[in-house]
DNA sequence: CTGTTAGCGCATTCAA
DNA sequence: TTGAATGCGCTAACAG
């Protein structure tokens, strides 16, 4: 039983070799004879020293192999997301082989203060709902990959947003012949406010000029319905605070029960898609017969459910395999992803 | 423009205070006039020193406020597995509002030497697939909270999985009259094998004594079809190597190509059954009728999919909850979960 | 209430 | 190739 603690040092004296010695065999094998740094560590080894206290180390070296994964909400929230946790295994086959952990951090702190003495930089997945730490990171001398938003001139992995939601809507709206046929449209957003509400959004509550996906979306729809000359009533846009089967339905229900009855559903993502369908299959109504549905981001679960949903297929995983390559070769590059419309049963 | 990088030292120097005073209006407001320690602050503040660098300050202290979460596997794999995301959402909401950071590791790793020094301890969840780790965790001197399966005398939190593999295959089997009806069972297992492959397991395969969960629910299984006066014969025992879709469609096809094609499927996770119902529907075969399919842990998809799966429903959030508690108030204690049989539309 | 000092455990000069 | 010394930035004990 080795119940001592071992530290550099006593090894060292231990040995009866300086800590330098001890320290070169466990980084630096050029700097002594193979012979007794192969001797040291063996004898670390049978001693029950382990290495250099990476705590201190790191402390001298300033590097840490930890990255901060910054996430835009609660990681209570994001675990059980489908779209974030494809980024997050994205980013984790890239950096697990690198032994690089990850941290995951709440984008609801106020403050990266308490982890940024600890990590070598952060990738942000989004824009983090608490502004003080966009400021903060905007500020940081660490290395800063942002995804889903930019910052200064960081290095950014992004797709259009505004792109995919207009081909998104437009597939959605050229079902409908008109004037024969009227689209009455209704957005259900995700975030488009700081709130945890569910609420209509009106005109004045949206800011002039956003850059969050979620605004970005909203532009896109917007010019879609405008080119298939569909006006939007300003109380049909919902605002959702969270991407969770429990809330899109409550808004859903609020949407179907606008009269008259939307018969296009623009929801800005597949989960919100789902449980809006969910909801209108519930009260008998026929998709896309009398509703169309489309979504946002091609999550699994959306191709399995009947009706299969139409949506932008984006790949997160790629994403968060980007944004971390992005963050171990140090390049400062703006990354535009590709997205591809997939059409499915539901307009 | 502030490009001067602080340290306390620096700060005191400037400030004309000396280190301990700059220290202490940062950690120990008592130990201060709480004018002199607001100026101080308002002056750190001023200058863009955010306050005592944390590294350093573990150094000193030995406290990080980042706790391991070690998963079973790989990163990349546990982030899309809804079960463990909502393990983490609960560990999440109660480590979140203490401060206390959440650091992914992965179960794959070889040794936890690259992040013991950070860390404050670990919560590992389920039987990490290196058994290296599983030593190094037995003797290390750190927390150690364990989740589906125990460690010497640390801390952890369970389920009976026996027990509760038993009540949901008497619940499927019991649906059968024997001797007019015969049950021909096939079990889907979850990594009862340290294999990557989807195979059979025979006897032989399996060791004779596993405190893994997978085992623990096997052994259910087996009381159940004993109590049932069922017989298994030996080839019917799949190993899925991890709780997929893709893996399980390809066993459940496997499975239902057996001639007397099994009537009752028994899985180890809701994925898995789900995987299996689709399948079974695909092939045009009735469930519960011309088969009956039982999962396990109650995931939301189960309760949302056609058939509704009978299932165990165990509380992964709060078994999150518990073992961070556990960790938070450094107990040593074992808890014990409850689970409930969910009976559905599949048996 | 304030200041001085000795480490936390290590990596890196620089001299030998 | 090795060893002694310095300091990374901080906290806690102690003295004033």
């Amino acid at each position: 039983m080795t119940e001592k603690k071992w530290t550099l040092k006593s090894i060292a004296a231990h040995l009866g070799v300086s800590n330098a010695t001890v320290s070169n065999a466990f980084n630096r094998p050029d700097q002594l004879s193979s012979k007794k740094r192969e001797e040291i560590l063996a004898a670390c080894k049978a001693l029950g020293y382990f290495g250099p206290n990476k705590a201190a180390r790191s402390l001298r070296k300033g590097t840490f192999n930890i990255v901060a994964l910054v996430l835009p909400d609660s990681v209570e929230y994001m675990v059980s997301d489908p779209v974030a946790s494809s980024f997050m295994r994205g980013v984790a086959k890239v950096l697990e082989p690198q032994g690089i952990n990850l941290l995951l951090f709440s984008g609801n702190t106020d403050s990266v203060n308490n982890i940024v003495d600890f990590v070598d930089g952060f990738i942000c997945y989004g824009r983090p709902r608490n502004p003080k730490l966009i400021e903060q990171l905007a500020t940081v001398t660490k290395q800063v990959v942002t995804v889903d938003f930019e910052l200064q001139d960081q290095a950014s992995v992004n797709i259009d947003n505004q792109g995919a939601a207009r081909e998104v809507a437009k597939a959605a709206l050229m079902q409908f012949n008109a004037p024969a046929e009227q689209a009455d449209a209704a957005i259900l957003g995700l975030r488009l406010l700081d709130t945890d509400l569910i609420c209509r959004v009106y005109d004045h509550h949206l800011p002039k000029l956003s850059t969050s996906i979620a605004h970005q979306r909203l532009a896109g729809y917007r010019q879609a319905l405008e080119a298939c000359q569909v006006t939007l009533p300003e109380d049909r846009i919902w605002n959702i605070p969270e991407s969770s089967e429990r809330f899109a339905r409550i808004a859903a229900k609020e949407a179907l029960a606008i009269r008259p009855r939307p018969n296009v559903l623009l929801c800005m993502s597949d989960l919100i898609a789902l449980a809006a369908a969910r909801e209108a299959l519930a009260q008998g109504i026929q998709i896309p017969q009398e509703l169309k549905i489309v979504g946002f981001d091609g999550i699994d679960e959306a191709e399995l459910f009947q009706p299969t949903i139409t949506t932008i297929h984006q790949n997160s995983e790629n994403k968060g395999e980007q944004a971390a390559s992005l963050f171990i070769r140090k390049e400062k590059r703006q990354i535009r992803l590709p997205f591809e419309l997939r059409v499915g049963q539901s307009i």
